[in-house]
DNA sequence: CGCCATATTGAAATATCTCAAGGGCAGTGG
DNA sequence: CCACTGCCCTTGAGATATTTCAATATGGCG
């Protein structure tokens, strides 16, 4: 019975029903664990890389430093999430990629991977689902950052991370934890601390959701939903793929 | 001597030398030609196609519309680039594609993009070259929404476009023709339409750029250069893939 | 001619930033 | 135990960038 089920496992198996066989296969892909050290660049930005990593616990952030010394985030990756299969696919890594608390990955060899999906036809459709929907979400983050105000950015933003938590069951309708400052926030918003800040403040205010001490609360998911315009229809997109 | 070259073909060559049998597939692939009329969607929001294309001349814009009615802009296309290869191959549009003038392209079933695959790894490489690079535009665009001003980010704009047509004929230092309109320019830089005018506005007065009458112009490429903090890096990086 | 899409400009309203300052709390070294 | 430092959070006030509203100009086109 008792076989512990990565996150990853987790996430694809709410899309696609995967055999025992496409289980084994998976899990064995998280054989490498390794951990990493909070703050510790996993892959500098311009470096590129032989492997990639299956996040199993903690927190990651992906992110573009500006000439001007200005970080951008791109996107935060949680337990589940895979770090550096682009980089790997194409060779090219043009972000940077740093642990945000102490983290558990496995690390996944390209050879692996490639060999993982000649075996389990379906198994490759399912991970090309996680990465469709990995670009999916960068497409609606540019949209956010383009098109809401700082109001419903903050609150779009912290609805989606809800939905993806609880695919992997760290998160719910009520709220769930979560490590990252009001910095971590200013950067993936393109907004300032501050006026990150102000506008907590002001949903916090007005009833719709409580983000402190590392803990984010929906005391009103609807109206949030509302104030965000919040549609996740792109985070559980048809089942995907050519198989 | 006289073979029309594809812009498909121009630009790939301009990063892997490609074999006379390469480019004979790569020409194949062009074989099924269409024309679409201007301001009709290729592809709908949430439909999801059989086929991509090879954008052959005229200009493309990919969209997402929110909820509230207003569009953000992801990306334009130049002859040369892919249309939805990634919805193809991800079965999932969550986003439109519309012709901006009368276009030509080439269909290309996934089937015969696939066989060309099989025959000429040296061509997957280049194409998966090309498709990496539509990323990193992606990602550099998200950052250019998230922390630059409006005059940075509009000078970012026509450069990249710039070095982006200079790969396929179409520009140079000096210049280059463009067809969008200013509301296209402030869809796609998340600004008003009056607002991308004054900043037009500003840049030509400064010496900078003339964007007039469908013509773009470099005035003081340099200088634009600053203002944007523009580095091509991510446009031309480094021979990717694994081949 | 009248109409529509695009471009232009001004003035007022608003969102967000910057600067400045202070508070809490955890770790660290005396 | 205390003082100190660093990191994160909080708040206020003025400065700035950008939007909205309103009005006008221009050219193509039925």
């Amino acid at each position: 019975m008792k076989i512990e089920t990565s996150p990853l496992t987790r996430k694809l198996s709410a899309f696609v029903k995967l055999s025992a066989s496409e289980l084994g296969v998976l899990e064995r892909l998280h054989e490498r664990r390794k951990s990493f050290s909070a703050g510790r660049d996993l892959v500098h930005q311009g470096q590129s890389e032989q492997a990639a990593y299956i996040l199993a616990a903690g927190w990651v952030v992906s992110y573009k430093i500006q000439p001007d010394g200005s970080r951008q985030i791109v996107d935060f990756q949680i337990p589940g999430d895979f770090l550096g299969l682009r980089s790997v696919l194409l060779h090219t890594s043009d972000h940077g990629i740093e642990p945000i608390v102490e983290i558990e990955a496995a690390e996944v060899m390209v050879s692996d991977l490639l060999q993982a999906f000649a075996e389990t036809p379906r198994l490759a459709t399912a991970i090309l689902w996680a990465v469709s929907r990995d670009e999916a979400m960068v497409v609606e983050h540019l949209v956010g950052l383009g098109r809401r105000d700082a109001d419903a950015r903050m609150a779009h933003f912290l609805l989606e991370l809800g939905v993806r938590l609880s695919l992997v069951g760290m998160g719910s309708r009520e709220g769930y934890a979560c490590p990252l400052t009001q910095y971590h926030l200013a950067d993936a918003l393109g907004l300032s601390a501050i006026h990150v800040n102000r506008v907590l403040r002001k949903l916090r205010e007005d009833g719709l959701v409580t983000f402190r001490d590392g803990v984010v609360v929906f005391d009103h998911y609807d109206g949030l939903v509302a104030v965000a315009d919040f549609d996740p229809a792109y985070l559980d997109h048809a089942r995907p793929l050519l198989s």
